[in-house]
DNA sequence: GGCCATAGTGAACATTTGTTCACCTCAGCG
DNA sequence: CGCTGAGGTGAACAAATGTTCACTATGGCC
């Protein structure tokens, strides 16, 4: 509760105003466009910017363009975001790389999606029926997979059923593997050789059902 | 797959150099770093920025400093990324900007999150215990939250109960409102206006977990 | 062989951008 | 009253950065 209130006003505009600019354009603004942005001359920037840097809000390299940088309490918590994929699903065997088939894109950081690094090989499905709601798993929820990985028993993958993308458990007995759907209803057990895994589940992303709309249960 | 085809092997590498100089550093690498990077001269550097931007894969504004965008398919879906302060759990009533004591920080598309704007009252608690399994929330998932928000039937809700940050179903019943535990073993119904409510679930993160860690069978 | 794209080097040049110096106004404070 | 800090203006300067011109070399293609 400290943070915000060792700033004056006027300070914290220009604080809002940086992050907005590297919110819209990607990059840092110049002194000379913050100058623009709020109607007062380069030295009136520098004296904010100054006063900033001093408050431990800022940070920037002498000399160097565009380098302002924030500092805040979440920015030093701050992990690498990746950017994953959404398809509605899969029709082949997931090769290389079609992100322009993408129909969504999910930007998650890598601490919270559980995986070391951002190796290509991950994408997002849009979950569609209630197969998996043994594992917790809805229909709409998003899940994220790494393509690519070495299934574990228990682990929830992407199989390429009948040309379709389905989640299914992936358990191990006695030697062999199988998927098994996680649904009373549906009581397959195939032999996991017999199909193509595109993915092993490594996160999942629930989007609370906008209240207005309707609910799929009765 | 065509994507990365059109591409020579070198001008790949300019591409990931400059990725990689953006994730780290915040900003757009210049013609020089992009140079020292790849030990080649300036010349070159153009060379190549001028084939990716023919090609479709940068954009550039002329004379501005760093100013190289990426464009892939998925950046052209890529919506606005938000942090949210990840807490143990909240003492007491929210106040306005309690960053400083997040113990994590998750950032997320606003477009996967559900929520309008990135409008600051958002935080994110851990799940701890199973009380709200009948709503498929696990322990250990993760709960982003919007404070400030109405509550509607149905929704589930973080209440301040005994001191503690405690997830509850806010369900509404001949007029009064309640909060009620989603588990059977707790099967309380509290009105809501002993409470305080810090927030209202809009979203879900869970990890899988990480099987390397726990279980190992032979 | 001529043509074109890739992949460079080297040097000059022009613009953007950060930095600094001098000076002003206003409110609060002891 | 003089002092300090916030919040400015204006101009000049220097470093960083993008741009362009000239030229070389290689490999594929018709």
């Amino acid at each position: 509760m400290f943070t915000m209130a060792e700033l004056t006003s006027r300070q914290r505009e220009v604080l809002e105003l940086i992050q907005a600019h590297q919110q819209s354009e990607g990059a840092s603004p110049t002194i000379r466009e913050l100058g623009a942005g709020l109607k007062i001359g380069i030295n009136g920037v520098v004296g904010h910017l100054r006063a900033l840097e001093r408050k431990g809000f800022l940070e920037y390299r002498p000399n160097r363009a565009r380098s302002l940088r924030l500092i805040s309490p979440l920015h030093s918590l701050r992990k690498h975001v990746v950017d994953v994929p959404l398809f509605g699903s899969i029709p082949a065997g997931v090769p290389d790389n079609r992100d322009q088939e993408a129909e969504g894109c999910v930007s998650v950081d890598i601490e919270t999606l559980g995986i070391p690094k951002p190796s290509a090989r991950v994408f997002a499905l849009r979950v569609n029926g209630d197969s998996m709601i043994g594992k917790h798993i809805l229909s709409g929820d998003i899940v994220v997979l790494e393509h690519g990985r070495e299934p574990r028993h228990g682990d929830v993958v992407a199989a390429l059923i009948d040309g379709e993308s389905t989640l299914k458990t992936y358990v191990v007995k006695s030697g062999k593997s199988y998927l098994k759907a996680e649904n009373p209803r549906y009581p397959d057990l195939i032999p996991s050789d017999e199909l193509v895994i595109q993915g092993v589940v490594c996160a999942l992303v629930r989007k609370a059902k906008d209240s207005k709309s309707g609910e799929r249960r009765s």
